[in-house]
RNA sequence: CGGGGUGUAGCGCAGCCUGGUUAGCGCGCGUGCCUUGGGAGCACGAGGUCGCCAGUUCGAAUCUGGCCACCCCGACCA
């Protein structure tokens, strides 16, 4: 392709509405541009190197024994009625009417129409295990789009479903897929890590979340640094710790402490640690009011509370419940004296030897406070987040955090959806069995805009040689040249011979902004061209990453190109 | 949806507080000259319903009200 063909509208400034770097680049390098909240329009260089992730996707897929298959957009509300997803989804489901007034929504994901797609034409196990994918625009109507491709509303994405007659050959299912992800996005050329994530009521470790590590990423990814030990943060286990061997023997004493409320301002005026202290949180769950302890330091974790409830909602409760629930206002709950509430204590507590807590009135807290003795608990469990230096749960290292941004999610679904949508199969025995179902996501655009948080510099986009739009930017400079046009040309067209995706810039621009341009859409390989050089046969390649030069002869330019190729570091 | 903020030329901004000629600046864009190893220079030029609607006023980009759009912080997720 050549450069003054192509569109490419690059911008010397960042645009005003762009936040993080990704949206910024790509905004500036030509690759998108926005058209209304959360959704975009992919330019040409947008559109080759999201094409260039969907190959390796589709390769690796297809390689795992995966069928492609392109499946409908707008989708009936029957289908979703009768998941129960129609009720659940909320209004992040675009929904509408068609002219007869039927009720349709914009898929979001393709759970149903899969399933619908399965149960009608798969009768028996000797079709099974099936695994069937695709890649394509899904929308969902975010709440807050944001930070470009990062977070669209609309954006492209591959999701796979796979279909097996047995719990084991599910699993077997799954760890190939697991694989695969690890291979697509290796190929990517990206810095990951596949993570454990919350798999809800199925458990066990069959969900998986696949980060690209980059400190400007929304998640944060919880690791050992010494085992292979990695999770997300509402994930992470925690090792139960030790119980207080030397509880306090001090009297528990009410002490006044007007208007002292956050864990920060008890702990300034009493002069102590955040850790010496209890935190008390009502929430507002399904099943009634529960309380949760919490050391000062550390933070609750929903999911995990959620989970041992086995409840659905469950959210932080406003002042109202928490008086109803302690008898206190907001800011003074402690865990002494509460009645008809569920408590929950972090394992933490028990290893405190004193705490000072609330005393559920107005203006006081409770100080040497035995959490052994002092008050009721009804179950101690893993509640909290992880943080930095905790123990590793599963060797004696310990925990780091480090951010990363969700590319991929596989999770095992279990008979969910075959058992609501009656999706079955005859097992040898002639018997109706519910198929054993697994599904897979990759954020295809995202993986975009996260391999350009993780690949930049002060000059623009670093892209990944795999899914670079152009893998050799070829640059002439100097004054027009028959000689220097007549090179470019040849190694443009050696180039393309071998199968290299090559960009030539024959603009008549000076040279500064060519290579501005040039080093802006973060094209791997630079090979310049210049009236010296040529003179001595020679031209010079340049890693768009190390920025280092060299002079090659006209001859070995392939060769030199391919061994830059092969020699990248992720 | 709650909190904060912004809408003036393709992009980045000034002007608004204190209403008053023809609404400015930089970049970009067009033409010509010149230049060609890190976003050159000169000259001429095109391009604006000042987000929209209403109101106040002799007069509104500027003041008032309403609406819309977009961005940032929270709950969601690939």
């Amino acid at each position: 392709m050549r450069m003054s063909k192509l569109l490419v509208p690059t911008l010397k400034e960042d645009p005003a509405d762009a936040e993080v770097i990704s949206h910024k680049l790509m905004l500036r390098a030509g690759m998108i541009r926005k058209l209304t909240a959360g959704v975009y329009s992919y330019l040409p260089l947008g559109y080759r190197s999201l094409r260039k992730v969907e190959q390796i996707v589709r390769e690796e897929m297809d390689a795992s024994g995966a069928q492609e298959v392109f499946l409908p957009m707008v989708q009936p509300s029957e289908l979703w009625k009768e998941s129960g997803r129609w009720d659940y989804y909320g209004t992040e489901l675009l929904r509408f009417k068609d002219r007869h007034d039927r009720e349709c929504c914009l898929g979001p994901t393709h759970e149903e129409v899969i399933t619908d797609l399965v149960r009608r034409d798969v009768r028996s196990y000797r079709d099974l295990p099936l695994n069937l994918y695709q890649i394509q625009t899904k929308f969902r109507d975010e709440i807050r789009p944001r930070f470009g491709l990062m977070r669209g509303r609309e954006f492209t994405m591959k999701d796979g479903y796979s279909f097996d007659s047995t719990e084991a050959g599910a699993e077997t299912t799954y760890l190939l897929m697991r694989d695969a992800y690890e291979r697509i996005f290796r190929r990517c050329g990206l810095g990951f890590r596949a993570v454990e994530a919350d798999s809800g009521p199925i458990g066990g470790s069959f969900s998986h979340e696949f980060m690209v590590l980059a400190n400007t990423g929304e998640d944060t990814v919880v690791s050992c640094d010494s085992c292979d030990y990695a999770a997300n943060l509402e994930k992470a286990e925690l090792k139960p710790g030790d119980v207080s061997l030397n509880p306090t023997s001090l009297v528990p004493e009410k002490i006044s402490t007007p208007s002292v409320k956050t864990i920060d301002e008890v702990s300034q005026f009493l002069g102590i640690s955040p850790s010496d202290l209890v935190k008390t949180l009502i929430l507002r769950t399904d099943k009634g009011p529960v309380a949760v302890l919490i050391r000062g330091d550390h933070e609750v974790n929903e999911v995990k509370v959620k989970n041992y409830l086995s409840v659905t909602e469950l959210e932080l409760a406003d002042e109202k419940l928490v008086i109803e629930a302690t008898g206190g206002p907001l800011g003074f709950s402690g865990p002494i004296g509460l009645r008809g509430v569920t408590v929950l204590a972090d394992h933490a507590i028990r290893s405190m030897d004193t705490a000072v807590v609330g005393a559920n009135e107005r203006d006081f807290h409770i100080i040497n406070v035995s959490p052994l003795t002092g008050f009721r608990v009804d179950a101690y469990g893993d509640f909290r987040s992880a943080c930095a230096g905790d123990p590793c749960p599963r060797c004696s290292g310990h925990l780091v955090m480090t951010r990363g941004i969700e590319v991929g999610h596989i999770f095992k679904l279990g008979t969910k959806y075959s058992e609501s949508m009656n999706a079955t199969f005859l097992d040898p025995d002639g018997k109706e069995t519910f198929m054993v179902m697994g599904c897979y996501g990759i954020g295809v655009s995202r993986t975009v805009a996260a391999a350009i948080e993780q690949n930049h510099d002060e000059d623009g986009i670093i892209f990944p040689p795999p899914i670079a739009p152009f893998t050799v930017i070829i640059t002439t400079v100097g004054a027009k040249s028959e000689e220097i046009d007549a090179a470019a040309e040849k190694i443009y067209g050696m180039l393309w011979e071998q199968g290299i995706d090559t960009l030539l810039d024959d603009r008549n621009e000076r040279p500064g902004v060519k290579f501005k341009d040039a080093d802006l859409i973060g094209i791997p390989i630079r090979i310049t061209i210049g009236k010296k050089a040529l003179a001595e046969g020679k031209v010079e390649l340049r890693s768009r990453k190390t920025k280092e030069n060299s002079l090659v002869e006209l001859d070995a330019v392939l060769l030199a190109v391919k061994e830059l190729i092969s020699g990248w570091d992720v």
